[in-house]
DNA sequence: CTGTTAGCGCGTTCAA
DNA sequence: TTGAACGCGCTAACAG
C-alpha cells in the first residue's frame, strides 16, 4: 500500500507513493481540513496545530497537488500560462519568452512555450493544448489568418493576449511595436545621410507587419520628396538566401540602389551576405529592422531600428495577469516604441 | 446555472460555462462512462451511440479536462514535462528548448520552460514547481552543486534527465558533449597550423564542462610536445568584457600567444572584441567552443568547434519518455559528438 | 478555531 | 456493450 506496482523506477528500489494530505492529516492527528487551512495560509489555525502539520509535511515530504487543488478552487486557476511563439529558437521569440518568464515567475505560475512555425494548423493544436491544460491564459505571436476561434476561450474564462502581430476578426488586446514609425525613421536617416534610391526588402511572414513597415517607407519618401522607382519594393523573402538574390538583382538592375532598408531580421542577413560577396558592404548602406546578435561585431557594424522585446513580453504578461484577476476592461492595443541605433552601415554616405 | 459570478469576461458578454462530460452524456442520452469511452478511443461502443456522442461533444465544444483525467488514470500522466535551462533566452538553450518541443509534441505533451540563471535557489524553486505540477519528466541543464535533492523525485515517480552538465551525487541520465575531444581537436587543429603559444581562456560556469576542456586543450598540447607556459590558462570569465579584457592582459604580456582557445560562446565573442579593437583579429589565431549565429559573417569568419545542439536535446528528450513509459534502466551517460567547423579564424598562421 | 459533508471532472471497478 | 458506484486529491460551505 506504500508502493506502486510499476516499473519506473531508475534501479531496483520501490518505487515511492507520493503524499497525500490525508496522509499529512493522519500523522499530524489533526482532520484533512486543518492541513489545507495551514497549506493555504489561512490565519485561523492555533499556532501548535500548525506547528504539528508543518512537521508533518516536512517529514512525509509532502507536496501538494496543485492540480487537484484547482479542480476544486472556485476561481479554478492552474498556474499556467501557455506562451505560442513563431519559434522558441529564434532570438526574437526566445528573448519575448524570457520576459514572460520573468512577470510569471512572480505569480508563481509556470509557462509552456511552444511554437507555430507560421503555421495555422499548428496555431489551432497548440490552443487547443493549452485549453486541454486549462492554462489561466494565453500569450500568442499568431499564424493563422483568422482568430474568431478564440472568441470561444476567452468567453469561457482563458483570456488571450496578443504580441508582435494583432488578432483577426476578434476584439482582444495586442502588444506591437511601432511598424510604421520605425520603418518610417528608417528610411528618413538614410535620405539624410544623402540618399535618394533607397530600396525596401522585406518578408512576408504577417501581411500587417510588412504593409506597415511599406507604408513607413513610403511616408518617409514622401516626406523627402522622393519617388518610388517600380521594382524597389521587393517583399516575401522568407529566408536569407532569397533575400540575397534579391538584393543581387537589385545591383544588377538598371538603377541600383545606393541604400537598403530591410524589414526584417533574416533578411537583413541575407542582404549583408550578398554585400559582403560583392564587396560592397562598405559603399552600399544597410538599415535593418529587428536588432540581431553580433550586429556590432559586423563589419561594417550594422545599423537597425531596434524593438525592445523585453518591454514587449513585459507588457503583454502584465496585461495577461490583470485579465486573469478580472480585469473587465476594453481590449486595447499597445504599441511600444522602436529605437533607432546607428552603428556604421546605415551612415554610409551615396558615391558622389 | 449556466454562468459564473465573475468578472473576467473582456466585454459585457456572459462568462459560458465549460461544457462537462456530465453535459455531454445528458445531451447525447448516455452515461458519463460511455462519453469517456469515446474520448479515450475505447472500442466497445456501438457506432450509434459513438456518433451521438461525437455529434454531443461538437454542439458543446467539448474539451476533455486533462488535469481531471490524470488525477483519477492509473498511470496519473499529466502530459507536461518540465525544460529547466540556464537561460531560455541564450541561443543554447532556445535551440535545445526546440529540439525537445518537437519530440514533446509528438508524445502529445506540453513543456514548461524555465531559466535558473546559474543560481541554485532557482533550480530548487522550479523542480518545487515542476512537482507541484505533477510534471512527467524533468530535463535539466543544472546550477545546483548537489543533486541528492532530485533522489526523492526520480523515486515518486518522475524521472530527470540532466544536459549539458552532468549530475552530482546523484545517478541519472545525462547528455554531454565531449568535451575534453572537442577542446583536444580545436587545439590540435591550432598547432597543426604552426601555432606553438596557444592560450585558454574559459568561463566558470561548471567546473566539470570547463575542467574537461582544460583537460582537452594540455592533451593537445602534450600530444604534440608543447609545454605549457604560465598564465596561459585563464578561467572564471563570466562575460564578454571581463573576456576581452583577459586577451588584452596576454597579448601585453612578455610571451604573448599567437592563438586562442576560447572554450565559451561569450568568451569567443569577447576575444574577437579585444582583437578587433587592437586590429589584430587577421593576425591572431581563434579557435571558439560552440558555434554562435553570425560567426560566419564576421571578418575573419569564427572557425569554433560546435557542438550539435539539436541532437543533445533529442537525445535528451527521448530518453526521457522512455523513462516516462517504464524504462527500468540503468542511469546512463550519452555523449555527442563535436565538429571542427574551419571558417577562417582558426586557419591564420602564426608570425614568421 | 476545527471538523464534517459534499463535490470539482473524470477513470476504474464491477455488475448487469 | 453499457452503467452505477466509488474515489483520485483537494477545497467550499457549513456545522459545531
Amino acid at each position: 500500500m506504500n508502493e506502486r506496482a510499476s516499473g519506473r523506477q531508475a534501479d531496483s528500489e520501490q518505487q515511492l507513493r507520493r503524499a497525500t494530505m490525508r496522509d499529512v492529516a493522519a500523522l499530524s492527528g489533526v482532520s484533512i481540513k486543518t492541513v489545507s487551512r495551514v497549506i493555504n495560509g489561512v490565519a485561523t489555525v492555533s499556532d501548535e496545530l500548525r506547528d504539528r502539520v508543518h512537521k508533518a509535511i516536512a517529514q512525509l515530504d509532502f507536496q501538494p497537488n496543485l492540480a487537484a487543488s484547482s479542480l476544486r478552487r472556485t476561481d479554478g486557476a492552474t498556474r499556467q500560462i501557455a506562451l505560442l511563439l513563431e519559434d522558441v529558437a529564434n532570438p526574437f521569440s526566445a528573448t519575448l519568452s524570457r520576459a514572460v518568464e520573468n512577470v510569471a515567475r512572480e505569480h508563481g505560475t509556470l509557462v509552456f512555450a511552444g511554437s507555430l512555425d507560421e503555421d495555422p494548423r499548428r496555431e489551432l493544436e497548440l490552443v487547443r493544448a493549452a485549453t486541454l491544460h486549462r492554462v489561466d491564459g494565453i500569450i500568442i505571436a499568431p499564424a493563422a489568418p483568422d482568430h474568431g476561434y478564440l472568441h470561444r476561450e476567452i468567453r469561457t474564462g482563458t483570456p488571450v493576449v496578443f504580441v508582435d502581430r494583432p488578432p483577426r476578426g476578434l476584439a482582444a488586446d495586442a502588444v506591437l511595436c511601432t511598424n510604421t514609425e520605425g520603418a518610417r525613421e528608417a528610411v528618413l536617416h538614410l535620405a539624410d545621410h544623402g540618399h535618394t534610391e533607397i530600396a525596401f526588402l522585406g518578408d512576408e511572414q504577417t501581411i500587417s507587419t510588412v504593409s506597415e513597415r511599406v507604408a513607413g517607407y513610403r511616408a518617409a519618401l514622401a516626406e523627402r520628396g522622393l519617388p518610388e522607382r517600380p521594382g524597389r519594393v521587393v517583399r516575401d523573402l522568407p529566408s536569407p538566401e532569397t533575400a540575397a538574390r534579391a538584393v543581387g538583382a537589385l545591383l544588377d538592375s538598371e538603377h541600383p540602389p545606393t541604400a537598403l532598408f530591410t524589414a526584417q531580421n533574416l533578411v537583413t542577413i541575407g542582404a549583408i551576405h550578398a554585400l559582403q560577396e560583392r564587396g560592397l558592404h562598405e559603399r552600399i548602406a544597410v538599415v535593418g529592422f529587428d536588432d540581431f546578435p553580433m550586429a556590432d561585431l559586423l563589419v561594417p557594424r550594422v545599423s537597425v531600428v531596434a524593438q525592445d522585446v523585453l518591454e514587449i513580453g513585459t507588457l503583454a504578461v502584465r496585461r495577461l495577469f490583470e485579465r486573469i484577476a478580472g480585469g473587465g476592461a476594453e481590449p486595447r492595443e499597445f504599441r511600444v516604441p522602436t529605437t533607432l541605433i546607428p552603428r556604421g552601415s546605415g551612415e554610409i554616405s551615396p558615391p558622389a
